[in-house]
DNA sequence: CTTTAGCACTCGAGGGTAAAGAGTGCTAAA
DNA sequence: TTTAGCACTCTTTACCCTCGAGTGCTAAAG
């Protein structure tokens, strides 16, 4: 399907202009912003032909052009220019970077929230997912004589905690005894497999009451599935109401409904390539709630298990080129950044 | 401002049914409705009365009427009835309540969802705040030669870890004892004037490095300083869009828009008297944005500074009876087994 | 004195028509 | 191959009209 480079302008020039105005635009007007010189009824033609191509549809007979999904991605494909991030949207990317990247879940749940800031407009959300992380340490903190903490390491640094109640007439070696045998037997593990014979098995080891080991072993499970997969919020929806798409007010409801009620993973597909920056275009999306917005997307994956995604959604009409180049930056940076430390700490 | 009986009557039943349908009433079908027999006459000469007292108002000269602000206040004060939750209503939230104890920031926010739900619209948002959090407990687990992890305990078991580079030829030995002069010198107490000069005097006492300790204190007053107030999420605002209130898309608009800008504390009062339910009336709102919303709140105190409010965002058109009983019952049984648990604890 | 029936009046909602405007496709000339 | 001209289509907007719900007022009835 080679488009011929007129008919690319064209297509071009049709979709860069109903990204910006969200009106169809006709033949005339079209010819006054176009660059080269062409009359209104060459024009026609050739928007009429791309029409039988499939790019443009006509909303009704006598209205202007307005791209089809097939046209959008086309533009996204092949057409659309790099819009590089200003200076300041730089430094605020970079700032947001630097100052969360000890909280790494805010850091992708604010990132996506700023892209989705800096493109104007458009809701955004993310998706974080720890796979195979493994324990790295398990510890306890005896508080007194009937209370402690139990704190489980993992991988990427994620801690989990709970306070548990201590067993009665346990003295702090039998406890210490008791982390030593999760220690040996769980550390660098997944917990994948982990069953309550485990629980047995520690407190012969150790010496401490079975029913506490097996409140233990079930800390552990559940810290460990509760890394696994973690959706982040959905933030800014509001102010996709204020943008012309979203004049029918059931239009806005669905939109928002969906995206209060769906996960963000079931929204954004599953992380791929690190850096990789991914559009879908309505009908692209699988959740039906979504067939007239769009989605785009960038992967992450930072090692250590730590991969995911995050993503703007806003209307088809969404300016594809902008989303796109402000996650490519902060991906970019992230990843920077990550391969930095790591370099320096391992 | 005593009002005679019967234009009580009429006033709660005029409140009722605006709430209902969302729609002005006239004397005619609020004849059909009343309970007693009284002409439509009768009725426009009570209403017209309500109306210069303050309590209706007309959007124009021939629509039906509507309560005022100062209409649903003497509502929601005196003329409103008790809306018991039903049976598997205080199913839901019972089960919710036992299942979240152990994640307490989780368990407030989805109560406001749950409540928000059971209401069948509405948007709801929580504030927690912790008042004067004590440091129970101070440890350190020494992962590896140049890694370990700072653990902070307060009140109300809210726990704060951070990772932290262990400093170089600083033995196991010199660790303990900076976790023994911390609590010693900490444990107990708010954190408040905590300043850089207990850093050096730790430093003195356990022989770790000043640099290090500085770290240290700076964790603990960071971690105390995240506990004083912390915002839950706003959730569920989409489904208002789908109420009759918000036909007009700006308006829409403009409450969408505070919800997700404004922080819950912006929008709820300071918490008051554990178990209080408190209602603010469309006006009466300090944030002009919801000038033309209501919000029914209530208050708990858990005791060891646990204190906060929970809200639910509505129309002034919202059902003021359901929503406050259904928060009153949650905050009824989230004290109710709060005392127990203490009494078993302490 | 209170309640009710009657009546003229007001105002918004809804429906229909007409004019305006934007854009198209087609044809024929450049 | 491009362009000018023209008839045609379709939406948007304005306007007018009618309908109906609801009101306030007055006067009669209880």
């Amino acid at each position: 399907m080679a488009l011929g480079d007129r008919k690319r302008l064209i297509l071009k020039a049709v979709v860069d202009n109903y990204i910006k105005n969200a009106e169809p635009i006709g033949s005339k007007t079209l010819s006054e912003q176009l660059g080269i010189k062409l009359s209104p009824a060459t024009l026609r033609n050739e928007m009429s032909e791309l029409e039988s191509l499939g790019f443009l549809e006509q909303p009704h007979t006598s209205a202007g052009r307005v791209p089809s999904n097939k046209g959008y991605r086309m533009y996204v494909d092949e057409l659309m220019e790099v819009d590089t991030p200003s200076r300041s949207e730089r430094e605020r990317m970079d700032k947001l970077l630097l100052s969360r990247l000890r909280e790494f879940d805010r850091l992708i749940g604010e990132a996506a929230s700023l892209v989705g800031l800096l493109s104007s407009y458009a809701a955004y959300g993310g998706t974080l997912r720890i796979e195979g992380a493994k324990l790295k340490h398990f510890d306890m903190i005896l508080l007194d004589s009937n209370s402690c903490m139990l704190v489980a390491l993992f991988s990427a640094n994620e801690v989990r905690n709970a306070m548990e109640r201590r067993p009665h007439g346990c003295g702090d070696d039998v406890m210490h005894r008791l982390c030593d045998a999760v220690n040996t037997r769980f550390a660098g593990s997944e917990l994948g497999g982990v069953t309550a014979v485990a629980a047995f098995e520690i407190a012969r080891e150790s010496g401490a009451p079975a029913e506490f080991c097996a409140i233990v072993v079930d800390f552990l499970r559940e810290s460990a599935a509760s890394l696994v997969r973690r959706d982040l919020t959905v933030d800014g929806a509001a102010k996709m109401l204020s943008l012309p798409d979203f004049r029918e007010p059931e239009r806005a409801h669905r939109l928002l409904e969906a995206l209060s009620n769906r996960s963000a993973s079931d929204v954004l597909p599953a992380p791929e390539e690190s850096g990789r920056v991914k559009i879908i275009i309505g009908s692209e999306n699988l959740a039906e709630e979504l067939r007239d917005s769009s989605v785009v997307t960038a992967s992450y994956d930072l090692g250590e298990g730590l991969r995911g995604v995050i993503g703007v959604v806003g209307p088809t009409r969404m300016d594809y080129a902008k989303v796109a180049a402000r996650l490519g930056y902060f991906m970019h940076a992230l990843e920077q950044h990550n391969e930095k430390t790591n370099g320096s700490d391992e």
